[in-house]
DNA sequence: ATCAATGCAAATAATTTGCAAAAAG
DNA sequence: CTTTTTGCAAATTATTTGCATTGAT
């Protein structure tokens, strides 16, 4: 269940870098490692965290930097849910159009596919003049944890 | 073309003020003249300064004091385009379940309105166990205006 | 060797806040 | 009078950057 998940998208990120000429450091490495071993969204502070329990040596600099070059890849993506703090989400690799539910009160995330919203968005964009580079659909609500039991608990990241 | 538009919006704002026993000073009425004459979305610093226009005494801490209120209301939405910082959008008195499509070279942008993807949104956010509460649906693509000239002037706020 | 990458600490930039003075009810 | 609001300037917070040093190729 802990094996390396995301072995494509890590070598793709990989190539990436390669096709740059930048260097897989031994921070990077663990930056990576990271990131490509998560289901989960993070931010610039959990990175930094979650990095350094695999190599002590990552600053919060190397985080910083490296998380441009993540979302460049388009392997990662940068979400924004209102809060102080950019959140990332490493699930673009093998769900590229996907979009989120979020519960208001635990922040618990779901992500989803849909095709008819896609295309419907095509249609609309199409009719207004433009074509779609990217969509991105975040929808709010409450989960149903919160209507079973009253209440599920809260969380926040920054 | 200039008169007052979006009366009835400001007359609401006006009653959630009075209802939480908030003034209505002169600053706060310079600010409010503002928002609800204009369609435009806007950052702070351009509220700051078209509110200004209206009274020289208008401080860049009023207006951040008072657009948690607005959002608040629910008559202005804080919205995040990727930019540094927020924008607010005036607009959704009238259309409060609009959708946005932006430019990504002149970052013009358009709002929709479409039924049928807010069913859809319902219908799977239902599948997922969550009841919908907000949704934000924005779109990227290129306008018109690029495709046919080769280009689009570039804007940015902040 | 050469050029990229690092950590550190200082710098930014948007937004927030403490406080004493001013204004509203 | 009492309570809210203001402007100012200082504080906060996430993120960025300059620089001297270290590490990769």
């Amino acid at each position: 269940m802990a094996a390396p998940q995301k072995a494509h998208a890590k070598k793709k990120f990989m190539e990436f870098l390669g096709g740059k000429s930048l260097r897989i450091t031994s921070q990077r490495q663990a930056i990576i490692d990271t990131v490509f071993n998560t289901e989960e969204h993070f931010t610039a502070e959990q990175l930094l965290e979650w990095s350094r329990k695999l190599d002590k040596s990552v600053s919060r600099a190397t985080v910083y930097r490296t998380l441009p070059l993540l979302t460049e890849s388009g392997l990662v993506h940068e979400m924004d849910f209102g809060k102080d703090c950019k959140v990332y989400d490493p699930n673009y690799a093998d769900h590229p159009n996907h979009n989120h539910i979020i519960c208001q009160d635990c922040e618990k995330i779901v992500e989803f596919d849909s095709e008819k919203i896609e295309q419907l968005e095509g249609e609309i964009s199409h009719r207004l003049g433009f074509s779609v580079k990217t969509h991105r659909l975040q929808i709010t609500g409450s989960c149903d944890e919160l209507k079973k039991l009253g209440a599920c608990k809260k969380k926040s990241s920054c």
